[in-house]
RNA sequence: GUGGGUGUAGCUCAGCUGGUAGAGCACCUGGUUGUGGUCCAGGUGGCCGCGGGUUCAAGUCCCGUCACUCACCCCA
């Protein structure tokens, strides 16, 4: 057999040096909720097919078209999971961990999978970082989930990005709601399409970007004008929360998002640098999911939050996010017997906590050096066999050129110190 | 699923009205018998996405196909 490989589509895939601004931006992602009390959850890729029908929406493209599906070797249909939250809350109900003290609070990060057209910032294997919260519902907790996205992207440096935000009303509001709004878009020149999800989710033709349905609904009933007092009442309670957490946003009466299982606080985070795919996170309260997952009817909101999207802003916007790999000392044999020490001497320092490499096959003390050079490192350290002989080392202070014998046997303290 | 664009070295790309494959960067070696970053010289590396057609001759023209890409849709 010939032939070479390649990844599969539309997987993006991470390496040096890039890779390190990868694990960068996931780890600050990540880090606000875990300042804020949320555990971390690991959770299976793949999962009954039945969870996401049911806890996603038979009706959402992500479940309808976009999921990978297949039956495994027992007959079961199993999906990669195309988002989080489902998968979180079948674990605390699974698990019972709503039976400890509420509200239940976890993070976690990973692939996501959707058999979508790849594009720009678009991928068929998608990383994200999320948080659940759930068990209270309360509007501060709306409020420092939103804050904790803010805080991850603010942390990072990005200033291209805004915060959008509405609510979605409840089971009790927003049937009345849907059923004006399918009544006036019932009225509209729409194609077939677009009728179609006109019935099956009408929200969703709001956020339609195409200007010849734009403009008709400018006279659009809004759900923010047809909300319960119940749903009024917490989401101004979630915007006086934001305000007194200097988080920033606009709101969205069109915003719609399109998992079935949110409800009231909704948002969306979108940069400006990204092309068509903009939304760089967003998510929502889902106060009917646990119950619809077999679960006791407690009410929980989350956010994910796209790792990829979120390293091409950082990027777009000239961000600097991460440093490459790189070693402390580099050593620089010369010779057989300087190659053993030198080999015994990384495993010492690397031991006593000192970053090392060394320049390895047969290369020249020239080609050695710029591979020193390349390397990054703070020091190189040469050993020829006339070092071994008076029992030094070269060390050498690459940024000066400065260098200066170490005796062998004072080699690791004096590197150990010199770094810290 | 529907449109548009692009496929030449590891990367970024040039290659005119068809004439036997180029540059910069990167990498390796040498200039420096034991010293990197700058400089100079040399070198490795391409079935010009793939298949067919036209032609004495195709990277170049024509057809098909695949891949990538941008946008719609959808969403992180």
């Amino acid at each position: 057999m010939t032939g070479t490989f390649s990844a599969p589509k539309g997987v993006p895939e991470y390496y040096p040096p890039d890779s390190a601004a990868f694990l960068a931006v996931r780890d600050a992602l990540a880090a606000p909720a875990r300042r804020a009390g949320y555990g971390y959850i690991e959770l299976p890729v793949f999962e009954d097919t039945g969870l996401f029908v049911r806890g996603v929406g038979e009706s959402t493209d992500v479940v309808s078209k976009e999921m990978y599906t297949f039956t495994d070797r027992a007959e079961r249909s199993i999906s990669l999971r195309p988002e989080g939250t489902a998968g979180v809350i079948r674990s605390i109900v699974e698990h019972g961990m709503d039976r400890a003290g509420l509200p239940v609070k976890l993070w976690y990060a990973g692939p996501f999978f959707r058999a979508e057209r790849p594009q720009f910032g678009r991928y068929r294997q998608l990383q994200q970082v999320g948080v659940e919260a759930v068990g209270v519902d309360d509007p501060a907790l709306d409020a420092e989930v939103v804050a904790l996205a803010d805080e991850a992207y603010r942390a990072l440096g990005l200033t291209g990005y805004r915060l959008q935000l509405t609510s979605l009303g409840c089971a009790g509001c927003r049937p009345g709601y849907r059923g004006l709004l399918q009544e006036f878009l019932a009225g509209l020149d729409l194609d077939e399409a677009t009728r179609v999800r006109a019935e099956v989710n009408p929200l969703r033709v709001l956020d339609d970007k195409r200007e010849s349905v734009q403009e008709q609904l400018g006279d659009a009933p809004l759900m923010v004008d047809h909300l319960c007092a119940d749903c009024r009442t917490h989401y101004d309670a979630v915007r006086n929360h934001l305000a007194d957490l200097g988080v920033a946003w606009v709101e969205a009466p069109r915003l719609v998002r399109g998992l079935d299982y949110y409800t009231r606080t909704t948002f969306e985070f979108s940069h400006d640098g990204l092309g068509a795919q903009s939304g760089i996170g967003g998510g929502g309260r889902y106060d009917g999911l646990m119950a619809s997952l077999g679960g006791r009817p407690l009410s929980g909101i989350g956010f994910g939050l796209g790792t990829d999207r979120t390293f091409l802003a950082c990027r777009a916007e000239g961000l600097s996010v991460g440093d490459p790999a790189r070693c402390q000392v580099y050593l620089v044999p010369l010779g057989e017997n300087a190659k053993r020490f030198a080999v015994g001497l990384s495993g010492r320092l690397r031991a006593a906590g000192v970053s090392v490499d060394l320049a390895y096959g047969e290369r020249g003390l020239k080609g050695s050096m710029k591979a020193a050079d390349r390397s990054g490192a703070t020091y190189a350290v040469i050993v020829g066999e006339r070092d071994l002989a008076e029992q030094v080392a070269q060390v050498k202070l690459l940024s000066t050129g400065e260098q200066f014998p170490v005796p062998l046997a004072d080699l690791t303290a004096t590197l150990k110190e010199r770094l810290s």
